[in-house]
DNA sequence: TTAAATTATTTGGTTTAATAAAAATTTATT
DNA sequence: AATAAATTTTTATTAAACCAAATAATTTAA
């Protein structure tokens, strides 16, 4: 639907101002799906992707530094949601035995599982973007792209 | 810059997963520097949107139901916001007389003074969009309008 | 070799956000 | 009129974001 029937702002400066509006408004609606999602399977956004990293790097541990570079939202506080998984058992943390400063966390067999779990409904997610062809979303990813520079 | 290359994930299950992540990723990077923008006025994202709210509607008041429907973000604890503006005396809030449920919220003319200021800089947020065209920015509005349905 | 600087992480305190439940009031039903 | 249902707002709870300071280990440099 146009956005200016789905809020009730009818005007906007050009397209640049709708566009800005337009990006908020669909990342919430976004994000407000993604929430639900992975709540269904106890977790948060938050948590399911520093799950996602460690399983990148499995066998071997991810720092929190690491963590915290390759998270989508870079200024989460890494540390404290890995505590969170750790007391679901999703994770594990040991002092880096080369340097003592680091912490290396590791995601358990339980973790593995949940994402395997999650991966199922792959193509149903994939689904919820499926308004638009294959070649509007690639002009989209395009874009999106460009806009960062 | 390619999303593959600014986060270190290099492989997406297709186009349609690539968008999910590059718009939850493109999105945190615009909220990023509107929470940046806002802060230097002393409000948050939220706060700012009720007050725009209240502007359109002034010199009525809005209740908070009205605040909520009209809220980008609609699950948001619009009772708070109102309460956080309220102490910074950019709105009022005043029981409604003819339904005691209701609390009548205005603003002030601080709350107006503030936007007016904030205005100003309208065309400068727009540039942070600068790096597509016109054309380029309209096919991006109405490929977001289709992607909600 | 020791002092200073750097790096990695944690912790405390504050603010924001989402959700559900509770409280207050009005409306509807019998 | 009395009670139930619906509506509006507030409160409580939990997770997360934010920022600075504290802690601890390592590296650099004098």
């Amino acid at each position: 639907m146009r956005l200016e029937e789905e809020i009730a702002q009818k005007h906007f400066r050009n397209e640049y101002h709708k566009a800005e509006v337009n990006m908020v408004y669909t990342f919430n609606w976004l994000i407000g799906q993604q929430v639900d999602f992975f709540k269904s399977f106890g977790v948060t956004i938050q948590q399911f992707n520093i799950l996602r990293i460690l399983r990148g790097q499995h066998p071997n541990p991810a720092t929190i530094k690491l963590i915290k570079e390759r998270m989508l939202d870079k200024m989460s506080d890494a540390s404290r949601i890995v505590e969170k998984l750790r007391i679901k058992d999703l994770v594990e943390r040991n002092i880096c035995s080369h340097d003592r400063r680091n912490v290396d966390v590791c995601i358990t067999q339980k973790g593995l599982d949940l994402l395997a779990e999650i991966d199922k409904y792959d193509e149903e997610v994939d689904k919820k973007l499926s308004l638009l062809n294959e070649d509007e979303i690639k002009q989209l990813n395009d874009l999106l792209d460009k806009l960062r520079g």
